[in-house]
DNA sequence: CAGTGGTCTAGACCACACT
DNA sequence: GTGTGGTCTAGACCACTGC
C-alpha cells in the first residue's frame, strides 16, 4: 500500500539491520510478526475456534507485505497453533474438534482404527486438592507444597479398562475443578481445560518405560499381577513452554499399542 | 530469465489448469517440481552428502521461478530428505552425520544426555539368509518364502547391554551383508546401508508394547526374568513408502527411557 | 459475487561461507 | 568478491467458500 498515513492499531516492527554494528540477535521480520500474533493468541484476542484476521488485514496492521504475514502464519500452522482453511480463513486451533481429537494420545487399538472403537468411557476415581510433592512440583515448575489438583481416572474402550492415569494440575489455574466436570464433559479433557479454565495445551513430551503394576493398579485395570504395562509420563505445555499438566499413565498393551511415526 | 531459447536438460512442467474442465487432480507447480527432484534423488543423480544444484540452476532447469523451486525444496527439507545450509548449498540428507545420528532411536539415558554416554557397542549374535516367515514377508511386502537377511544383535551402552534386536532385510537388496560388516562399520548401521547397499531409509513407524522376556532374551540382556521390557517393532521405509527393514527390539528401561515429543 | 487462503513470478537486498 | 540460501516486496492470478 502506498497510503501516506498509518493504519489505526499498529505496532511498527523493528527494521532489519540498518546500522553497521555487529548483530547479536538478528531476527527476520516474519519471526517478529509471528511473535506478535503469538502474543495476541496468548492474550486471548481471538478465542479457540474463532477466525483470526485475514492475511491482508494483518499485513495492514503490521505494515508488512502479505507474503511476510503468510510465512509467519505458515510456521504457526506447522506448530498446530492455528489451522488454515482455504476460502474461509485461519482459525485458532482447539482440542474440541473431531479431526484433532486425542491429539496427544498415541495408544491405538491393534486393529489400527481408533474411530471403530468409539469414544473412551471415563471413570473418575479421585479428584482432590493437595500440596505438590517434590517431583510433581519440579515437573510443573512450582514450589514444593504449592496447591495442585490431583486426579485419578480409568479410561475404558468398549468396556475394557485400558488406561489408568493420574493427573496433576497447578491449583492456581484450575480452581474449582471437580470430578463431575471431568467425568461428564462431552469431548476431550483438554477441550474442557480450554473452555472452562482458558488453558490451551500446545505441545507435550513423554517418557515411556515398561513396568509391572502394583496390586492396586492391576486391580483397577483388571489384569493379572505381573502383567507388563507401558508407563507413560507426559508433561503438557501452554504457550511459552510453561508446563501446565503432569500426567502419569499406565497403558495396557494386550489389545492396544503405542504408535509412533519417525521422520 | 527472458532468454528466448530453452535450457539444455529439461522436463517442461505441466501447465496449471487452462481448460475449463473439472480438475480431478490439481497439483500445484511446486509439487510437480518436488516430484521431479524426488525422482532425481531416488535415481541417485546426487549421492547422500553431496550438494544438489543451486536453486537458481534448478529454476533454470525446470523453467520456473526461484521461488517455486524454493517451496519445493522447503518441503523436502521438512521431510528430512535434504538439508539446507545457508551460504553453502542444499545437500542430500544422510544418516552418516553426527547431527542426525540415531535418527530413529528414541531411547535415551535417564540423564537425558545421549552424547555423555558415548557410542553404543554392537555385538552381532547371528546373521544369516533365510526364507521370510509370513509375518516378516507381510511387513516387508514380500512373498512368504522370499529370501531375507536376518540379524540379531545386542547394543550396549557403557558396557551395559540395553537393546536386543532382530532385523530383517530384503535379501535382494542386501546381497552379501555379513556379521563383520555390521559389527565393524564405524557409524550408524543405517549409514552403512546407504554406503554399501545404496538403500536410504527415509521414514519409519513404530509399534510399542510392554512385554516380559523369555529366558534367552533375559540372559542376553543380563536382566532377571520377569523384568518388564519395551517391545519396539519398527518398519523403516525408503523412497515411495517402500518398506526395507523390519526391526524388533527389546529395550531395557531401568537406565534409559523412550523419549517422544508431541506437537 | 466478494473475500479468503494458495500459487507463481520477478526483482531487490541480506546473511553466510569460501576463496 | 562471488555464489549460496534467506528475506521481503508488489502484483497477478487461481481455487475454494459462502452470500
Amino acid at each position: 500500500m502506498a497510503t501516506p498515513n498509518p493504519s489505526p492499531v499498529d505496532l511498527a516492527p523493528i527494521a532489519a539491520n540498518t546500522s553497521g554494528m555487529a548483530t547479536p540477535a538478528f531476527s527476520p521480520l516474519y519471526q517478529q510478526i509471528k511473535e506478535l500474533i503469538l502474543h495476541s493468541l496468548q492474550a486471548g484476542e481471538w478465542k479457540p475456534g474463532e477466525a483470526i484476521p485475514s492475511e491482508m488485514d494483518l499485513a495492514a496492521r503490521f505494515r508488512v507485505s502479505q507474503g511476510t504475514v503468510r510465512k509467519a502464519i505458515d510456521e504457526l500452522a506447522a506448530e498446530n497453533l492455528v489451522i488454515r482453511r482455504q476460502g474461509k480463513g485461519t482459525f485458532v486451533a482447539t482440542h474440541a474438534e473431531h479431526q484433532v481429537q486425542y491429539r496427544f494420545l498415541k495408544l491405538v487399538p491393534d486393529s489400527g482404527d481408533r474411530d471403530a472403537e468409539g469414544p473412551a468411557q471415563r471413570t473418575v476415581l479421585d479428584c482432590k486438592r493437595i500440596r505438590a510433592p517434590a517431583d510433581v512440583a519440579r515437573a510443573l515448575s512450582l514450589r514444593s507444597g504449592d496447591a495442585v489438583v490431583q486426579l485419578r481416572r480409568v479410561l475404558s474402550f468398549e468396556g475394557v479398562p485400558t488406561i489408568l492415569e493420574d493427573l496433576w494440575l497447578p491449583g492456581n489455574a484450575f480452581k474449582g475443578l471437580n470430578a463431575e466436570q471431568v467425568a461428564q464433559y462431552p469431548g476431550p479433557t483438554y477441550a474442557m481445560f480450554e473452555m472452562e479454565f482458558g488453558v490451551r495445551m500446545v505441545r507435550a513430551g513423554e517418557k515411556i518405560r515398561a513396568v509391572l503394576p502394583d496390586a492396586q493398579q492391576a486391580a483397577l485395570l483388571q489384569v493379572p499381577p505381573q502383567t507388563p504395562l507401558l508407563s507413560v509420563e507426559r508433561i503438557a505445555y501452554t504457550y511459552n513452554d510453561v508446563p501446565m499438566e503432569l500426567r502419569r499413565g499406565l497403558y495396557r498393551t494386550d489389545t492396544h499399542h503405542y504408535r509412533n511415526e519417525l521422520n
